[in-house]
DNA sequence: TTTAATTAAATTGCGTACAATTTAATTGCT
DNA sequence: AGCAATTAAATTGTACGCAATTTAATTAAA
């Protein structure tokens, strides 16, 4: 049966909302990872602004600024900022003003920040067999999830 | 390609990362909702929480406790606390201990918790209306999604 | 049946999210 | 050059999420 030939009242149940689904989902699999971000020490959005300070350093020169990083995380400085903190009292990166434009953050990963990265890879690849994940299922899922996350970007302007 | 056959140094990239995808695509359908609730006075947990409460006065007799609405929502008391104390002070529902089992706490709409009820359909579908969205291709992703969530909640016990 | 174990909420504390405002620096305009 | 508009972070305040603990009530067990 079509979602749009639903009774009116079944517009309104819990398990028909995409919104709700994703909710849960996107927590429960935060969940999932909880195991192995203890191990590193990060929090799981700390998780994601250090995996994205570990690509920029793939292609130099520039460092990324706070500014970059929210673009990438979709995130504002109202939650960057403390999160950024805190990666800098862990030791993890330092947090200095660009000399060209007092007004930026450069982020710069310190020895111990590139070196966690090491960590990433094994525990994750413990993860998912843990789990027994079948890695082309969630590559399709990913690539849909990620149509839908375009759809609203381009719509949220 | 298959997802498995990346090389390491792609596992890591957070575009191909499914959790951030489910991240970043739960916060922007949240996102597209604000305007919808914030003309109900809602937050987003909030309106979950009275979804489910609508739901259940179509088959009484017993009301659900705080512990049957964090089971649907997969929410601890500790979040749903607050936040039932604060649909309380709005006037949209009512907290009162069992009287059979004072541990629990029985949640029952008020009037105004009823009748709000009616004003959700009609945003909802101007919502869904104005973003062109897809029906079925929401239920095509809501149902994946939901194997997803089935598959983690099995894992996490 | 008295006590031990379990259960349901509430509480505490920390870390996000995010709207809204503020501060400081830079750019654009005239 | 001088001033308005813009921009990047930081700050403030509210509301989650969730781990961990606490409190009070109920059930189970010896």
């Amino acid at each position: 049966m079509s979602q749009a030939s639903l009774h009116v009242d079944e517009g309104l149940q819990l398990d028909n909302q995409l919104c709700f689904k994703l909710y849960a989902a996107s927590r429960a699999v935060i969940r999932a990872y909880k195991p192995m971000l203890d191990q590193l020490g990060l929090t799981y959005p700390q998780y994601l602004a250090m995996l994205v300070l570990w690509e920029w350093q793939q292609q130099p020169p520039a460092l990324p600024t706070v500014k970059a990083l929210g673009e990438r995380l979709l995130l504002d400085s109202g939650t960057l900022t403390p999160l950024l903190k805190r990666l800098e009292q862990q030791g993890l990166l330092q947090r200095k003003r660009s000399a060209s434009d007092e007004r930026e953050v450069h982020l710069a990963l310190t020895p111990a920040g590139c070196a966690l990265r090491e960590q990433v890879l094994p525990l994750k690849s413990q993860l998912l067999c843990e789990r027994g994940v079948d890695l082309d299922q969630v590559a399709a899922l990913r690539s849909q999830v990620g149509v839908l996350l375009d759809q609203f970007m381009a719509l949220n302007h």
